[in-house]
DNA sequence: CCCGATTTAGTAAGCGCTTACCGGTAAGCG
DNA sequence: CGCTTACCGGTAAGCGCTTACTAAATCGGG
């Protein structure tokens, strides 16, 4: 914690108030469009407020109002970075963090970003403090369990991205179900793949959870066999999906038909490692994704995958942690539709999108 | 009791000391590290502490130590994005505020992002009251005259990205001549271009000026024909770029050999125009940008372009702010070196980084 | 054992703003 | 022309925290 100080005396409410020669009443009113002050008044508030480039101080208008407009977003930053695809491309994230910052820009808040390095000792404190920050909270990834979210859901709301509902919080997430579905019917039913391997994505997640149950049932109800297992565990990223591949590769596995990545990022780790030991996708080996990040469709081939509402996550995140600053409460999950997106990474040879949609809210209000 | 229901009370500090029976004080300096409390204080308090799971409130906070930790950015966004590169990938801006949210963060500091729409009315009030919010503010584009900065610097400390020194506030750029430079010595005396013209960038940029002085300066010098003026007017986005060279194909203009563009967006568009039109780039007419974007080497063909360290535009305008938000004042502009990357758009078979550096650091004291 | 030197803890004064409350003045009305 | 009704504007009480300043407690040394 460093100590930074100003040291110009910046204009303050009063030095406004003398010079206009009215009360700090009368400018705070003024400046916020309450009461009805005079025509007169309020030019001379006005001229004051020109003359001292007054800025009221943001901090003590939240204090005395009780309201900061801000909103804290928090996720998870680094961990390695190896891949230049996933460096170097909006992601997953970036995208729902713009549509954050529209749909707070549009109620006149203002997006107050803050990483938390992967193995930062002390990530409670952290984000207890930008908490503090802030008027609400919008957490990426699950880095609070469900025991520290409900501690901090007492101090401000909270929403989370793909994590888990709770009482104490909101969850948003999109369909991963129905998603999964029509993925894994398009490859048993319209390709025929007869043998799938699911490569997971953080152990954690509940999205991966939601994926890998689906995968599972769907390829055992369409006939298929499966591979699942710590062998295929990855962890969402480029890196942690190639090296599922290389290292089932070292070990002289056989690879499956389709290789069904619990993300994009997995996909693009997964299809270098392929590319790197000669094996053609879809060819040989077919693979897919989920989220359909940007560079899905300029991957070598185009990724097949389910397309999340990504902006709209954001969006939508949002506009729900700024309802509960207002409410007491309501829902605790948002579910947003998803669509197969085929590419030609699962073998199909030309793109083209099968509509495949579902929305639903679930979870009980009191 | 039926009707609204009143936001749950939130822990004060004195709830946290009535608990742990002891004064605020000492709760602060437990928090704060200040001071030597006893041990048994200690423990009283964070055991207080987390019984209510208290999380100090920021504005309180920043308001008594009249520090909030908090630096703002502002950008323009939006405009029209009819290139999906522009749209799906980390442009220039993205990756400078990924450098200061990473510099921010090892300060202890949070990063307070807010766009400002591109024809939205009130821009100045916008951006004061964010400045309201923060330590010190960081400001993409030219969204503020030079009077308007000035004000606003009584207020907190400011620094541009890619803008004008002002005795008020502090400029980061990077070196501007010198790439140019080097450029314009690849294309005329290595390629033996005879003919260039400069796809300008918004005509109110310093770093479009300067750009634009060296490109011709230098292209005269060896002794190139130039094409300049209006007709060359782009605006440092892909469409810009695009409908220049599309109005000057359909006016039936010869296109130089070489078209020099203001930054990547700019040749992104332009690549797109010529080839749109069937032009072989960079058989038939060459271009380079400026900035090397990620997605400049993923183009087709590979763009050569000048290198900014774009991070570390981020990092330097953060540390340079944090410097300023300590000392009364410093250097009024700090100025970053750069390095011409040859790929294939210039005309190069492979690619290749001819090394080119420069820094310096100008501006006066006091 | 008593007194001054050290710690440790409490009291209270703001930080800059919003807003409830109230007094004064002007306008409305009988 | 006196009194009620509005209407403005001013006074002052916080918002939750940090931090001088001061009081109490602890510890040594003579």
């Amino acid at each position: 914690m460093a100590g930074v100080r100003r040291a110009k005396a910046i204009p303050t409410i009063y030095d406004v108030a003398s010079r206009a020669g009215v009360s700090i009443a009368s400018v705070s009113r003024v400046l916020n469009g309450q009461g009805s002050p005079k025509a007169e008044t309020r030019k001379r508030v006005l001229r004051a407020v020109r003359a001292l480039s007054f800025v009221p101080d943001g901090a003590a208008r939240a204090l005395s109002s009780n309201l900061k407009e801000v909103v804290a977003v928090v996720f998870r930053r680094g961990g390695e970075v190896a891949f230049e695809d996933e460096e170097e491309n909006l992601l997953f994230m970036d995208v729902i963090n713009r549509g954050i910052e529209v749909a707070a820009q549009r109620r006149g808040f203002d997006v107050l970003i803050s990483s938390v390095g992967v193995q930062e000792e002390n990530v409670v404190a952290r984000i207890a403090a930008i908490a503090g920050k802030a008027d609400g909270l919008i957490l990426h990834d699950q880095m609070l369990s469900k025991i520290e979210i409900a501690r901090l859901a007492d101090v401000v709301p909270i929403v989370t991205l793909a994590g888990n509902p709770s009482s104490a919080s909101i969850n948003v997430r999109c369909d991963n179900g129905s998603g999964m579905r029509a993925l894994i019917h398009h490859l048993v039913t319209d390709h025929g793949y007869r043998n799938l391997a699911y490569l997971s994505g953080g152990a954690d997640s509940p999205d991966n959870l939601a994926r890998a149950r689906v995968f599972e049932t769907e390829a055992v109800a369409g006939g298929a066999q499966i591979q699942v297992g710590p062998a295929w565990q990855g962890d969402y990223s480029a890196v942690g999906g190639a090296n599922v591949i290389a290292a089932l590769l070292n070990r002289g596995r056989e690879l499956p038909r389709a290789i069904v990545c619990a993300n994009d990022q997995a996909a693009m780790g997964a299809m270098y490692a392929l590319a790197r030991r000669g094996i053609k996708v879809p060819e040989e080996v077919a693979v897919t994704g989920f989220d359909d990040v940007p560079v899905a469709r300029h991957l070598h081939p185009p990724l097949t995958t389910v397309r999340q509402p990504i902006k709209e996550l954001g969006l939508t995140a949002f506009e729900v942690l700024y309802a509960r600053m207002g409410t007491a409460r309501g829902q605790h999950e948002v579910v947003l539709p998803v669509q197969l997106i085929i590419r030609e990474s699962c073998g199909c040879a030309h793109s083209s999108a099968l509509p495949q949609a579902s929305a639903s809210v679930a979870g009980g209000g009191t």
